[in-house]
DNA sequence: ACAGGATCCTGGGGGC
DNA sequence: TGCCCCCAGGATCCTG
């Protein structure tokens, strides 16, 4: 579920909350994540103090003292929220930091796709996303690597916006609504998008990922940011989960169809193949 | 090497 | 009300 927006609003919100806190103690469930948790980790982070709060495509990142870090990703039904340690646990809470001051960092998680990880050092974590070929931020593309990686791939432009290796961040919910707001149909190779469009894209994507970060993320079903609060953004989507429904700029009835394993949603009128 | 599909999970909603 | 099927914001592994 979360995309670049949501992970950036928890970020946000959590920051102010825990940076400079240490972390008393760890308690994890025993329900495995995406990745097994380690039983060495807990000792690792206990007694370390959170210097700062980032995020890095979807990834959440913990800077802790002593150059290690604690990296979530919120897979689709992830939550990270600051809770009174005396409050009941929702069901699927797997980990539970207590940061003192009678308060803990949750992870929640129904569908268990998240995962959490400890790095030893600032080698381990950027080896972490090297192995993964995390690419560039979206904020931060480069525009000749940008058409260079639309060139060079035999995919639909769909897909190569999902594709985390060619920029990271993005979901299907953000990939359709940059592809409308550039004006292009999800199905189109992208080694055919033309230089013109294929800056139209990235700086459309920018523009889609900064607005809704703005409206604090999009909350479907599950996604609350790091303060509990939902997102706005979907109140303002053109396409994402609007099939059948009039396009806000020329009120044709939007599309939907099935590329690259998800459903993506396009007006056949102003996002011409 | 690359692209597409299956897979890991649970819960909610629609149809019957 | 209950059951079954489909669907879901993602990443990774396997196959052709």
């Amino acid at each position: 579920m979360p995309e670049l927006p949501e992970v950036e609003t928890v970020v946000r919100e959590l920051r102010p909350i825990i940076v400079g806190r240490r972390i008393a103690s760890v308690r994890v469930g025993k329900r495995r994540l995406r990745k097994r948790w380690s039983a060495a980790w807990g000792a690792q982070i206990q007694g370390r103090r959170i210097e700062f709060a980032r995020r890095r495509g979807k990834w959440i990142v913990f800077d802790l003292t002593g150059d290690c870090s604690l990296v979530f990703h919120l897979g689709m039904t992830g939550r990270l929220t600051v809770h009174p340690s005396e409050e009941a646990l929702a069901p699927h809470t797997h980990i539970r930091i207590n940061v003192e001051k009678g308060e803990e960092l949750r992870f929640n998680d129904v569908r268990r796709f998240g995962s959490a990880a400890y790095y030893a050092d600032a080698v381990a974590l950027e080896q972490s996303f090297q192995q993964s070929r995390l690419g560039p931020e979206p904020f931060e593309l480069n525009p000749r690597y940008w058409r260079q990686r639309l060139a060079a791939s035999r995919r639909c432009i769909k897909a190569v916006l999902l594709d985390q290796t060619v920029v990271a961040g993005i979901g299907n919910i953000y990939a359709d609504e940059s592809l409308f707001e550039a004006g292009l149909h999800p199905a189109r190779l992208a080694s055919e998008l033309g230089k013109a469009e294929a800056d139209r894209l990235r700086m459309a994507v920018s523009k889609v990922l900064r607005r809704a970060i703005e409206r604090r993320g999009s909350s479907i079903r599950n996604y609350v940011g790091g303060s509990g609060l939902k997102g706005r953004y979907q109140d303002e989507f053109r396409v994402y989960g609007r099939p059948g429904q009039a396009c806000p700029r020329c009120h044709a009835p939007i599309e939907r169809i099935r590329l690259a394993g998800r459903s993506t949603h396009y007006c056949p009128e102003c996002q011409l193949v």
